[in-house]
DNA sequence: TCACGATTTCAACGATCGTTGAATACTAGT
DNA sequence: ACTAGTATTCAACGATCGTTGAAATCGTGA
């Protein structure tokens, strides 16, 4: 593809990015789009085959590169444990790290794309099949790595246990701000460092508990 | 109000509340709505001041029993401790059985209610807002609670171990099938005595660990 | 039985929706 | 400079959107 088209249609996809995670899908008109990349409506229809075309292109922009720098995430961590098996804070370290990684560097409107994420796995539409469809080979990987650290672990706490990890985890994606006013500004939605400090405690502490209850 | 008025409004909101939970806001449309309810489209405006007044009586039909019954069930096992604090777990039991139970008992369509709340608590746009008026003076009671019985702990950690809680209680209600898939049919989204089980004890588990790690 | 107010239906408004085909502007190779 | 194809703009389609005012129907007390 050439240089400009590209370019336009990147334009085009940022903004499409920026205004599905704000308003959902149907809470934004293509007209509001292109005007908001600063083009024509009908060239939407030029760069992509309809609205849902244009979401779905909006999907995975970002998700092979997620997928990929998330499972070395994880082999990275493997191969410190020649031997045994990781611990259940750095198998969850390498599944959130990168995510908020990509956050902190602030760079490439990630925070756009996770509000995103954050909507379609709480929407009860489309959501199961839209996640699965995106995440769930990657997901399985890390599932078999927990399995190992957990080795007495019940099949269904597993899957439970990443179930919650999940709801946890693409909350603080949303940003909505809610902790900020619950907290009295203790807290900050956007403090990447202040979730990083605490998610995988929280959640690897889940893990290990409910996994051992037998 | 007549019984007849009454009840016509009742259904009005019924079908808007699941349309709503399904599609959101915008993705439902006010003859969609009415039609689903049975009736024409102009009588919304009579019991309705707009699409968003409809909306807001929809929130606003259920939240005040719910936060009822969630104060009272933390009021019940407070008073079983009249000299010491209630554990974490018993506290957390507190906020989310009541939910659950609810869900169980399979009455007056509770779950497209807690669908609609897991939309909300995970949008950008409003989320934050919206959680904050209806939820927070109970959720602040819960936080009240926990601090007495998590007495050490850091503030900060406090307010993001219920933020994780909140995550995963939310795409709990979710129900959008994707631990379905995810696990090949071991775990069902709509399995509430599974979550009933679990949740509590993997939520308590990372409030301790997280606040005391110091 | 009648009348009156409360509830529901009918018909339509302007605005905006997703989408399309034709016309225009641009860019690269000769 | 000319041309061929690529990228973009213009103008408009029918459908549906939220909303409204007036007409019709209903239930109720006189």
């Amino acid at each position: 593809m050439p240089q400009q088209k590209q370019a336009t249609r990147d334009r085009i996809l940022e903004a499409a990015e920026e205004l599905f995670a704000q308003k959902g899908f149907e809470g934004v008109s293509v007209r509001q789009i292109m005007s908001s990349a600063g083009a024509d409506v009908s060239l939407a229809y030029y760069h992509f085959k309809s609205k849902r075309d244009m979401f779905n292109q909006v999907m995975l922009r970002r998700v092979e590169y997620l997928n990929e720098i998330r499972l070395k995430a994880l082999e990275e961590v493997e191969q410190r444990h020649p031997d045994d098996a990781p611990t259940v804070e750095e198998i969850i370290g390498a599944f959130t790290r990168p995510l908020m990684q990509l956050l902190a560097d602030d760079h490439d409107n990630w925070s756009h794309y996770f509000q995103l994420i954050a909507q379609i796995n709480n929407s009860p539409d489309q959501g199961g099949v839209l996640m699965s469809r995106y995440f769930d080979p990657l997901v399985s990987r890390f599932i078999d790595a927990l399995r190992k650290a957990l080795p007495d672990c019940d099949e269904a706490d597993l899957y439970w246990s990443y179930h919650f990890l999940s709801g946890a985890l693409t909350l603080t994606f949303a940003e909505t701000g809610r902790i900020d006013n619950l907290s009295g500004g203790i807290c900050n939605s956007k403090d990447v460092a202040a979730i990083n400090e605490r998610m995988h405690i929280f959640l690897a502490a889940g893990f290990k508990t409910l996994c051992d209850k037998s």
